[in-house]
DNA sequence: CGCGTCTTTGAGAGGATTCAACGTGTGTGG
DNA sequence: CCACACACGTTGAATCCTCTCAAAGACGCG
């Protein structure tokens, strides 16, 4: 946490060639930010492309009636920002937690991909794969109900493990799917309910994947 | 249309050097489609990567109740597919007209790049600025009503110049902004009733464009 | 003219949020 | 040690937004 960032690190989170690496440590400007540091409000004018290498960050935006909802969380590996030129913020940039990072101007980035052009295929797989997620998420609001976002999310929260330790906090959870705390209760105590998930103190359990899995809708 | 694709409309359409667009062109396969041509479904395992050159591409997901959602339409320059790896399907991906494009199998892509990293640079310069077009779009699903995003379709829609001409369809407006006709319909009316737009034969006038920005909730 | 597509409008239903109330656990300050 | 605020979770009831269903009119086209 407290030690110098080394650009080794670099190497293993964007999976590149040290030459990579190097040379965004020579263009970018490290900082370390405590948790719930707001880096960017929507509205803003952003001309900054940050890399992610230690920490989370949501981007959050809210509505006009006062909601905010959550249109993703970043971690190491991931870029957040403009990359081309400056541009309007559509969402609060938030540290979750303690969060380090190497920070670049707009534009900066295209200029050192014409001179390094291994940082720019560096670039091209963390973009599609951001990309990929981003379209997920999109299709995710657009064709499922909140409980089928509710339970999508335990679902991939779960992964093949089938349980969730430390349980999944309610709200948090509701935020994540883009819903309310109660609706996400209800969600949760319907599941409970009808046997599917197991609540045991510090383990959340699926008991039943495939029904859960039938409920997404 | 039917004269055989030249590697400098590459150029044209990507802004990327000729190195860039003969590299590409040597790997992929050039395709034509009919308009309504549907490239994949729903839920397919989709191995290929797909460079629109001429024509534009819908991703539609279908939802269980039945109803089509639009998660973008993409046109020359863009990029649909999966760039790493073979990978599900989130969405139909049809031609909304005559469509050419350049086909790459998945994972063919970062092959070339590692050879020729120009090309990796005209790649990260898309995929950033696809990226930003889907995140603005999920943020218009979050934050604003079925109306509001109406009002921003039209508001984008007209641009600076302050009308749209020839008028939108109003069920196509619809289905951009995901929502369905008759909703869309209820909004446009509320509009022309409170003078803010005006339909003329074949031109739609925003005439209070202010006005009209303040609506977008 | 008949047909299909598109639009408009009304009425009804349904899903999700909002409001409200209550119980719990945790940490803080008196 | 206790009172208290506060965050979280649960549950019920009311409200609201949006979709669905239904009907009717406008328009272009073969």
């Amino acid at each position: 946490m407290a030690e110098p960032f080394a650009p080794s690190k670099l190497e293993a989170i964007l999976s590149c060639s040290p030459l990579v690496a190097s040379a965004l440590m020579r263009h970018g400007a490290v900082r370390a930010l405590p948790p719930r540091t707001r880096l960017a409000a929507q509205g803003d004018v952003l001309g900054m492309l940050w890399l992610i290498v230690e920490g989370r960050l949501a981007l959050e935006a809210v509505s006009s009636n006062g909601r905010v909802s959550r249109l993703g969380v970043h971690g190491p590996g991931d870029w957040i920002g403009n990359y081309a030129r400056p541009a309007l913020c559509v969402a609060d940039v938030v540290a979750l937690e303690r969060v380090t990072l190497v920070a670049f101007p707009s534009g900066r980035l295209p200029e050192i991909v014409s001179g390094e052009p291994q940082v720019g295929a560096a670039l091209a797989g963390a973009f599609a794969r951001q990309l990929e997620a981003t379209l997920a998420r999109l299709d995710a609001r657009s064709t499922l109900t909140s409980k089928g976002r509710i339970f999508a999310e335990l679902l991939r929260r779960a992964g093949d493990a089938g349980d969730i330790s430390p349980p999944p906090v309610v709200s948090e959870l509701a935020l994540a799917a883009q819903t309310t705390r109660e609706t996400a209760s209800r969600a949760m105590g319907e599941l409970e309910r009808r046997g599917i998930i197991l609540r045991r103190g510090e383990r959340l359990s699926i008991v039943s994947p495939r029904l859960l899995a039938e409920m997404v809708v």
